[in-house]
DNA sequence: TGTACATCAGTGAACGCGCGTTCACTGATGTAC
DNA sequence: TGTACATCAGTGAACGCGCGTTCACTGATGTAC
């Protein structure tokens, strides 16, 4: 009905546009720099440059607005692995190191996106404050978690790293990933250096795989 | 000069006495559990049981409850490592698995304490809205690569674990650990069961050591 | 032992403020005839 | 082409509320003489 109206205005976020997707896109910066608690409606509405009142012309709560940005969450960022049905194809291309770069480098494009690096530190921030963002959270560690042990347990089918179990592999692997991919996207959106923590996530996974023995 | 008059008082927090110290206390465990801005003066108050004003009688502020509480920490987290002189004495007695078993075992005793729970995870908690927490954690995490760090070192010197750079090593080690650590105390503080995460602790651990080719 | 005074944890009522939200409204735009 | 009506983003003023904090006070306790 609205769809065709709607892709007049200028299209934003996923869905969304002409106002509401500027307030949704102030509030996301908004958040993701003070944290959700911190940022007023006021905060959101000056920022765009209306009215506070018209907030709700858009959006019935200011909580809705938050549950906007998980909904993006979950269509931009959980759904964006490759298929694991890939994985196979994938894996005759690239050896081990190369995969590994690869999935940071898919990573960092997607979050060279202000937007996107934005969403995944609001998720981090709310994790302890919001069930939804704690959920979130979670799926999308489980999801990474899977799909690097499958990548691992092809890996060691074919005989490109030690006899190791892929799934203690893909834990001890991501976890500190993670941790430095968080620290990644931190100094990313606070516009800071970013060089040394790149360094040594570069590190973690060329020494994690001389660990695990893959050929060079 | 207080001193003396307060060693009369039942003596709960390092220095603290009485309602100064039940306060404290009270601050403590709602901050854990709801985080610092969810959690208003008069929450405290009614916790503690007496009128939300007389806060002010040991406080100047809701901040300097806070900062107490960052007191606490860096008193009682941040100073709580074995000094590196001890490492070459208890590498003669540990082989590698069972120092880094002794690791989190000290850890754990630690936290087995509530209140040493409740100081990590407002300290974790608060990382991103307060500048004082991120940098005692910085230092927390810091400290504790350099320990490990010094410990892997001495290691490889003695030949228990293969020729790796031990900088590397504390790296990939304690990065997946100080995650697992953190999950351990939030399961730990909401009175959940914590027997997966330890498990996964027990694995990243040999499953670390295993790869840097410790001897079983 | 009794009296006068100082100290100080705790009280009760109130403060100003910023918060999320409501609501009657305006005014521009599109539609029907 | 002109008029009447519907829609709806945006406005301005106000709401009730809970927040951190203040302040004059009370009343118990300790101290000096």
């Amino acid at each position: 009905m609205g769809d065709t109206a709607a892709a007049d205005g200028p299209k934003v976020d996923g869905g969304l546009t002409g106002t509401k997707a500027r307030i949704v896109d102030t509030a996301l910066e908004l958040f993701a720099r003070r944290g959700y608690d911190a940022v007023s409606v006021r905060d959101i509405a000056r920022a765009v440059g209306i009215k506070d009142s018209s907030i709700y012309s858009h959006f019935v709560s200011k909580d809705e607005i938050l549950d906007t940005i998980f909904g993006l969450m979950r269509r931009e960022f959980i759904a964006g692995l490759p298929a694991e049905a890939d994985l196979e194809r994938i894996l005759e291309k690239c050896p081990p190191l190369a995969f590994l770069e690869r999935g940071f480098e898919l990573f960092r494009q997607r979050v060279s996106d202000p937007r996107q690096a934005r969403i995944y530190l609001v998720l981090m921030r709310e994790q302890y404050n919001d069930s939804r963002s704690a959920g979130l959270w979670h799926q999308h560690q489980e999801q990474v978690l899977a799909y690097i042990e499958a990548a691992f347990r092809l890996m060691v089918a074919k005989g490109l790293l030690n006899d190791l179990d892929p799934r203690q592999m893909a834990f001890s692997y991501e976890y500190a990933h993670l941790l430095l991919l968080a620290e990644y996207v931190r100094l990313l959106c606070q516009g800071q250096d970013t060089a040394g923590v790149e360094a040594r996530i570069r590190s973690h996974r060329e020494f994690f795989l001389e660990m695990a023995g893959a050929k060079k």
